[in-house]
DNA sequence: GCTCATGTTCCCCT
DNA sequence: CAGGGGAACATGAG
């Protein structure tokens, strides 16, 4: 599930339910605690109060009047309140009211610890800026200087962040760009017009919490119809950048 | 049994 | 050094 819109999602999550409340008791599983054991995240969160949480590209950053917690959702991460046992459930953590629960079947998530400002900087090092809140100038400067595809370009988190493979593609579809192009090649209406395809995916996403699959999306037809939504030709199907992408031959050139 | 999966990292090439 | 390709991670779903 989770790309920026996912996280989004789980953001406000945290806020409505986790926000403002202390930590009681944690438990973690060894599986999914990256940079400190299960015992070091318990003690660095329990007592402690929470903040409302922040987003950068695909991490959630929860911080607290001590340590700060992150998390990365990996490919099948979820973040719930008052979660039924599962066997899933990685993380939890008692709350005054309630359980927020860390879930993630293939465990290719985890969870972080940042106990000052040099550690929050160090695991954020190689993210680059979100991609809602980069400026039009930056986006085209990060994006126009990469040689490869202008897919890579946009899954490269470094580049710009919260992108994944549906919101590549849709936000391609949207801006009627091949995900094979060189990111070099982009015209000056091009990049501008991909900014603005990329923000509207991103945002419209953002509102349900999920890339929907609805009609008009490409991200539908992907699965279903497997006909370009916009001009009704067959996608096409391949492998870019290392992941399964679906493009229209006819509209996308 | 097989393939594929909304992510990231690491290693080996070119 | 920058990118591309592939494997690895862990656990299913179809």
């Amino acid at each position: 599930m989770p790309e920026l819109p996912d996280v989004e999602g789980f953001r406000r999550t945290f806020d409505r339910y986790a926000a403002g409340k202390t930590v009681g008791s944690v438990h973690v599983d060894r599986g999914v605690a990256r940079n400190a054991t299960p015992q070091a995240i318990g003690r660095a969160l329990k007592g402690r109060s929470l903040s409302r949480s922040d987003r950068k590209g695909k991490w959630l950053i929860c911080a607290t009047d001590g340590a700060t917690l992150l998390l990365h959702f990996g490919m099948t991460g979820d973040l719930i309140w008052n979660a039924e046992d599962h066997p899933h459930n990685r993380m939890t953590l008692e709350l005054d009211d309630g359980d927020l629960v860390f879930r993630d079947m293939r465990k290719l998530g985890g969870v972080w610890i940042a106990r000052d400002a040099g550690e929050l900087d160090q695991t954020l090092a190689r993210v680059g800026p979100d991609a809602v809140k980069v400026s039009k100038k930056e986006f085209l400067e990060r994006v126009s200087r990469r040689r490869g595809s202008i897919k890579s370009a946009l899954m490269d988190q470094t580049v710009v962040s919260g992108l994944g493979n549906l919101t590549v593609d849709e936000s391609l579809w949207r801006a009627r760009i091949a995900p094979k192009r060189a990111a070099a090649s982009l015209s000056d209406d091009e990049l501008p017009a991909l900014n603005r395809s990329v923000n509207s995916v991103l945002r419209s996403a953002s509102k349900v919490g999920h890339v929907p699959g609805r009609r008009g999306w490409l991200t539908g037809a992907r699965d279903r119809s497997g006909a370009c939504p916009r001009c009704g030709a067959r996608l096409e199907r391949a492998t870019v950048a290392g992941r399964t992408t679906y493009w229209c031959p006819s509209c996308q050139t």
